[in-house]
DNA sequence: CAAATATTTTAGTTGTAACTAAAATGATTT
DNA sequence: AAATCATTTTAGTTACAACTAAAATATTTG
């Protein structure tokens, strides 16, 4: 397992692109369709990213290029993510991830300030 | 499994100091003197955001503070993290990404550009 | 070949994670 | 209560991931 793994897990974005290409391969267009909040060349450039650390695989088809999830190479990553798509309250938790972080890879740390040491 | 989880182990940084306070429980100090090239501030920082995550915990002795992984709040993550740390090749890696992450938390994407589509 | 369609790439912007240096806080000892 | 030790917090800097809009590239169709 490549660091790079865990790198590209790390990224909402970059989890809901992969679970949208994991059973079935999908166009660039029907992905960005799923993710209207992004333009176009933001879901390319995630692409890039997932394929560049061999999470993706790309077929060219007539016009349009189709990707495919890599489940192999997330090796024990796999069954995490699909145990988390397939609860529920993850598909939730999800979506106001994705709102909260529209911009800014990670969820802001909250802000609540403790003075005091705490043991 | 909090995606805080996934964020938190997505840093080099965050992962060596886990690896530290693994097995056994260690001082600020000591983390900060096995990680040499940054300020004991920063350590600081990043224990501050693995408590925030749930995955080290705190126990105050003395003048110190003693922290400890809690592996449990990692899951299943725990598992790849330890088969990761184990592996020798593993070690030769991380050290080299710590070198190259000196500042800015993910390794650069390689710059090779490839100008027609490859299918 | 021109037009239409699908995707990638470029150039530039923005938010913020990771850091540093120094000040503040807390705990212990003298 | 001053001095010392260990850690946390603050204020400010820097590098870069994620984004947008537009231009470029590739592929098919009329």
């Amino acid at each position: 397992m490549d660091p790079a793994v865990l790198d590209a897990i790390a990224s909402p974005r970059r989890r809901e692109i992969l679970r949208l290409v994991w059973r079935e391969e999908q166009t660039v267009g029907a992905i960005h369709q799923a993710m209207p909040d992004v333009t176009f060349g933001a879901v390319s450039l995630q692409l890039r990213l997932l394929a560049e650390a061999g999470l993706v695989e790309a077929r060219g088809e007539r016009r349009n290029r189709f990707y495919k999830a890599r489940p192999e190479a997330l090796g024990p990553v796999a069954e995490i993510l699909e145990r988390m798509w397939d609860d529920a309250l993850w598909k939730l938790k999800l979506a106001a991830e994705l709102e909260e972080t529209r911009r800014g890879p990670k969820p802001r740390r909250r802000p609540g300030r403790k003075s005091k040491r705490e043991v």
